[in-house]
DNA sequence: AATGGAATCAACCGCCCCTCT
DNA sequence: GAGAGGGGCGGTTGATTCCAT
């Protein structure tokens, strides 16, 4: 019994991409996109297997991806959307533009977990971790703003749902970077210097137009603490630091 | 400087779900 | 409705880097 595997792997590479199949990659979806994983390895003159190849394309070489660490308010997000959703995450990942299941689930993993921990916080049911001394109280903790997740869902909705993986592909030469002198000087340090200035992430730029930081400011959602503006705050502030992440797109190209 | 343990994260594995025939 | 195949997902592994001793 059991499945056949994905491809045959007799000859096929693993372990660690190189940076000529990289681009072999890049180069083959950019101008063709992928119409069957399965196809795309023989086409793209790879020796992988096409689940290989969707992979290191969603998770690492995708144009739309962020990099480095996740920001606070993408925690906090995440916890929000993993009390809620479990260990479904891509779904997760899914409200997180730019960013990935597997950048999620390591995050989560390596950084998030252990931050509970410390705070008490049981990672696996949101709920306090009962100690030795104190019998457990039902302490009400709910750091998310959303009830529910329909309600997180009706607040994300209220623009077109976004899914990184539905993002469509832009060329370099639609790219458009624009600098907004105001927010920039507000936003960022006294100390930051002209030079020291990032470039907007693109795809953040892009999925802005989608969201429009002016439909944000709008929004009022109902909070636990009765606050409407807390969460739609938390939601701006996490765009606004999104904004500020720099695209190694920029890199590649 | 050397070593060992911890932390990190890219990549793989195997199962499940969805679609097509 | 059943079976096959492809894609997606979540869990796990292992190589690499970091850090303390």
């Amino acid at each position: 019994m059991g499945r056949q595997p994905c491809c045959d792997k007799v000859g096929l590479k693993k372990g660690p991409w190189t940076a000529e199949e990289d681009k072999k990659l890049i180069n083959f979806i950019l101008n063709n996109g992928h119409c069957c994983w399965r196809a795309v390895p023989k086409l793209a003159g790879l020796l992988r297997c096409g689940k290989s190849c969707r992979l290191r394309w969603t998770n690492y070489l995708r144009p739309d991806l962020k990099r480095g660490l996740l920001s606070e308010s993408e925690e906090k997000l995440v916890i929000d959307l993993h009390a809620q959703l479990g260990n479904r995450w891509s779904k997760i990942a899914s409200h997180l533009p730019g960013r990935t299941d597997n950048e999620i689930k390591n995050h989560w993993n390596t950084h998030i977990k252990k931050k509970l921990r410390k705070m008490g916080i049981d990672p696996l049911t949101h709920e306090p971790i009962p100690t030795m001394e104190e019998p457990q109280q039902p302490i009400e903790i709910n750091t998310s703003p959303f009830e529910s997740i329909e309600a997180a869902d009706q607040f994300l909705n209220k623009s077109p749902a976004f899914c990184t993986d539905e993002v469509p592909m832009i060329l370099p030469d639609e790219i458009i970077v624009a600098y907004d002198e105001a927010s920039s000087s507000s936003s960022s340090s006294t100390s930051s210097k002209p030079e020291e200035i990032k470039v907007p992430c693109i795809e953040w730029m892009e999925s802005m137009y989608f969201w429009g930081l002016d439909d944000l400011i709008g929004l009022e959602l109902p909070t636990e603490d009765g606050d409407p503006k807390l969460a739609s705050d938390a939601y701006i502030q996490y765009q606004r630091e999104t904004m500020d992440q720099e695209s190694w797109k920029f890199e590649l190209m």
